[in-house]
DNA sequence: TATCTAGTGAGAATGCGTTATCATTAGGTC
DNA sequence: GACCTAATGATAACGCATTCTCACTAGATA
């Protein structure tokens, strides 16, 4: 029998904030968020929610190059993000370069890849 | 006046081993193949040196997702990198997905991007 | 409602890459 | 060779995201 997880306030608002949310959020605009709904939660409770929510597969991380990492919910279709250089905020971008198998050495096994685009968001361009 | 730059033997061997490797290079792979040349290097000097070698503009830092900054001499031509997951390397591929544009959101101005292969290397394949 | 125990909040502790400190060494120049 | 001072090596200190500790709170179940 596997450890029982109860349901508390707590956890559902770091869910929400994540289903909420239209870009991955860093551990502390997730506490940010939550706190909102639940005054006073721990930075402690939201790693705790974290790591178990991405233990069940709920939620993912997502690390982009030298920030600490980010979360959102699992089922989003593949895709990537965008990364304002103005206003740091970080946005999903749909679609994917094809034929990236062709960038690979030969005799190489390509499994995965990631791509950050970076720029300035509407908001900054503006 | 500027401050004086000495020529001394251990930034010789940091240099050179950025020259030599074909691939980005951490800061303590940079110093276990510096010490080869200067037994001794202290890992503060390594930093030092990194540190002058990416403000004079002779070496960037490439950072991937989840791992420490690497290092790589700065006139190579534009390319992306490959990550093995079996062994943990870093190599350099050439190339690059075309209309990288077209997939940032509408009203989004793009200045740049990073893409990162996973999967395993030609030595870890086999 | 009584009971059991997972979850919580606050803050201390940790891990680790990087930087600062300081006495000593050794380039550069005359 | 003498002198000035940047560079070095060893190690302590730092920054900071994350995790742990512990007393207390509150789901879940009967």
């Amino acid at each position: 029998m596997a450890t029982e997880t109860r349901k508390t306030p707590q956890r559902a608002a770091v869910l929400d904030a994540l289903h909420q949310a239209r870009a991955p959020l860093s551990a502390s605009e997730i506490h940010d968020a939550a706190a909102r709904r639940v005054p006073g939660i721990g930075l402690a409770t939201v790693y705790r929610a974290l790591k178990s929510l991405v233990d069940g597969g709920e939620v993912v991380s997502v690390v982009l190059p030298g920030d600490t990492p980010r979360f959102e919910v699992a089922d989003l279709a593949h895709h990537h993000h965008f990364h304002c250089r103005e206003c740091g905020k970080v946005f999903e971008v749909e679609g994917c370069p094809p034929n990236l198998a062709r960038l690979a050495p030969r005799g190489f096994a390509l499994e995965g890849h990631e791509l950050v685009l970076y720029g300035r968001c509407m908001g900054c361009v503006a």
